[in-house]
Formats: C-alpha cells, structure tokens, sequence
DNA sequence: CTGACACTTGAGTCATGTTTCATCTTTTCC
DNA sequence: GGAAAAGATGAAACATGACTCAAGTGTCAG
C-alpha cells in the first residue's frame, strides 16, 4: 500500500508464468486461497500470512508468482469475469429470444452469486484496491451488453431505447438483487426474484394505458 | 484493523458528544476531512495522520471525537443517508404522482452524486468496513421506497408488482448509472440519462404488443 | 480575575504486516 | 543418474500507521 507507483494499473506486466505443471498447481492453490480468505475477511484483514496459510505455502512462495496482494486481487478479478461470462453462456446458449435470454441470464447470475459468494465480494472491492480493473470488468460486460441489446432492439425484439443506458441499468439491477437476495438473504428464492426481475425488465412499473380506443 | 473486537457495528454508543460549539466546530472539521480524504484515497491509504492532517488538528484530538477511523466511517454513512434524504425530499415535494416523483427523484440523486462524489465513495466502501452500516443505509432507504411503491400502486400510480424487489431494482439502476454517468463521465448529460432511464424504468425493454385484436 | 472544565497537542509506544533472501528440495531432461 | 533449473522455505529486516498519554492552552461562569 501507500506507495502505489503513480501506475494504478497493470502494465509491469504479470510475473513469467509457472514452468511446471507443480508450479501452476501451487499458483492455483495461492489463488484460491486469496478468493476465499480475501472474499471473507475482505482485502486489508486478509495477509499474505493468512493467504499462504490457508494455501498450506510458505509466505515467500507467494512473491514467486504475484508481485502483491493487489496483485492476485486483480487476477481474480480476471476470475470472476472469465467464470461469469462462461456460466452466462452455458446457460444461455441455444435461446434466440432476447426476453429469454435476459431471463435465464438474470436467473444464472443469481445461481452463481450464490455459489461464489467470495468472489462476487472480491470483484466488488476491488474497485477500492484497483479501480481501473474494477471499471475495466464492468465496461467489458458492457460493451457486449450494448451489443446484443442494439442487434435485438434491430431485430424487434426489443422496443427502442439506449443500449448503452439500458446495459448498465440492467447490470444494475442484476447487482443489487444480486446482493440482496442471492447474497445476503441466503433463503430467498431465486426463482421467484428472478420471475419478479424479469417482469420489471419486461414493462416496468408504469400502469397499464387506462383503457382508451386501441390506437 | 485486526483486533476487531467481535462486534462489527457500533453497539458501544458513540462518544459524548462535545459540549461546546469549538468542539463541535473541531468534530464537523474532521468529518469534512474525513469525507475527502478517505474519499479520495480509500479508507486504508487514508490515515489518521493524514485526515488530522487535511482538519488542521493534532492526531490525538482525532480520539477526542471517534473511537476509530471505521467509527468515523459510520458516521459518514449517515451524513450521506441524511443528507441525500433531504436532497430527494426537497426535490420532489409537492409532486403527487409516483412516477414524476421517480424521475425528478433520478434526476436529483443523479446531481448529487455529482456533487458528493466523495461520500458516494465512502458509502460505497463501507460495505468492507462494517457491512451492518452498509446494509442498514440500504435497508433504510428500501423500506421507505418499499412503502411508497406499494402505496402508488394501490393508487394505481403503477402497474400491480413486487414492491420490495421493484425498491432494490430501482436503487440499483440508480447505483450504476450514478456511477457510469455521473462519476466516471464527468461530461455526460445528466438530463439525457435522467430520460432514457426514466423511459427504461416506465415501460422497461419488451417490445410493444405487435398489435393484435385489442384484449 | 480566576478556577474549573473543555479542549488540544504530538511524540512515543505498540502491534501488525509486507517483502526479501540465503538456503534447501524437487523436478526436468539429457 | 546427475547437474541444472525450477520451486519452496521461513525467519529477519523493514515499513507503516493506529492509538495513548502527560502536559499543555483556551474559554467562560461566577
């Protein structure tokens, strides 16, 4: 800490990968344990000590394949967006109606808060220990949110509006049901968020026209 | 840090508060502080020094008026919880129907977070300095957003819907787009991302009904 | 004026946690 | 089967910063 190097980012680049299939074994061991123990006890509480504890390592293993704890934080971080991204697709794959595939998204992000409850709090703080990773996560999801929502908004499936807006309101909503009743009401149904999710989506909160002549 | 003492949240009660207007004026001082420093820096790369630094005091006068700098940090929830209250309370009073008060109620939280980029940042961390403070400052403003969406929608202000899930849907879309359009794009109108999320939050993103007999 | 109380000071104590490195072990591959 | 490369060790060096406290200064009621 304290002597961040003016670079916030990662440009010095990672430390040359592992050369043996043990190496890259302990350096999945070191990440692991820094999702959980960086997920519980969140990143200033969590040490090297205790990481490398619970990796069952020695601390100066650690530095033999991450420069710092910001270090492996932003490697989660990496994480998180490459696991999300493929349990989106896995669960997603195969639909073509944009609806439907909103739904079944909203409904696998909530199943996977749910099953990585640690990492989901690391990605979330990592806006504190290195913003730009943090942004850089969101804008990716992002621009791909933009992406298909303008190809379905060409395609009717969607009624007209700003894609970019609308990607950002839905990751928001994602989030804080997210929280809310994937993390932190551990009972909640999921299904039943994601039934009540998807109908906001759909038509929002507006009221149905009154009545009026059909236009 | 590390010697949290079992209990995360604030049981302990505050300290006496200072019995004269100099005290008083030294306790804001130092919150003011607080607010931009750890806004700006974080709450680890924030010290003690540094904010009896940025108020003009002595470190130890610090101890004077907080137990801790997470005790400050809960106090800095509650400014934001306060004063964005009132700023939402003065910008919609007055108006009567729910969705006009939803988007000028936008458009004003939108402004302040333009306008209180630190506090925004501050609450924002709080969630890994005393998560009880975190989640108390959402439940709060949930609860009362639960009660005047049910209420508006008993009025028939708003389509029949899940209340409290419409209350963490909608300070979610507030959560990222206040910080897409109005912390990261200093340059963004915050009257177009005031309208197209009004237009999202309305009817949401199905297309209209193609159009069909009238039902 | 003056005593009492509120407030202020800042250097030192103390606890903690990161990072380095000389040395040892394991794996690779010729 | 053995030497070089890769990996692993953990205790010591080093840095940092929260918090305490004994000794002040300011303020105001009487």
């Amino acid at each position: 800490m304290a002597n961040a190097p003016i670079e916030e980012a990662s440009l010095p680049s990672a430390l040359p990968a592992p050369k043996t299939s043990r190496g890259e074994r302990t350096r999945q061991r070191i990440l692991d344990a820094a999702e959980r123990d960086i997920g519980r006890r969140g990143f200033s509480d969590a040490s090297i000590s205790t990481i490398t504890q619970e990796a069952a390592v020695a601390q100066g293993t650690f530095y033999l394949y991450f420069r710092s704890k910001e270090d492996v934080m932003r490697e989660l971080v990496l994480r998180m967006g490459r696991r999300l991204r493929r349990h989106l697709t896995l669960a997603t794959t195969g639909l073509t109606h944009r609806l439907e595939i909103e739904k079944r998204g909203l409904h696998a992000f909530l199943s996977f808060v749910r099953d990585n409850p640690n990492l989901y709090r690391v990605v979330a703080e990592s806006q504190f220990v290195d913003e730009a990773a943090y942004q850089r996560y969101y804008n990716d999801f992002a621009n791909n949110y933009r992406q298909v929502l303008s190809a379905a908004e060409g395609d009717g499936q969607l009624s007209p509006g700003d894609a970019e807006l609308r990607a950002w309101a839905l990751m928001g909503i994602s989030d804080f049901i997210g929280r809310r009743y994937a993390l932190w009401d551990k009972e909640a149904s999921i299904e039943a968020a994601t039934e009540a999710a998807f109908a906001f989506i759909s038509h929002g909160i507006a009221p149905k026209p009154t009545n009026g002549r059909a236009p």
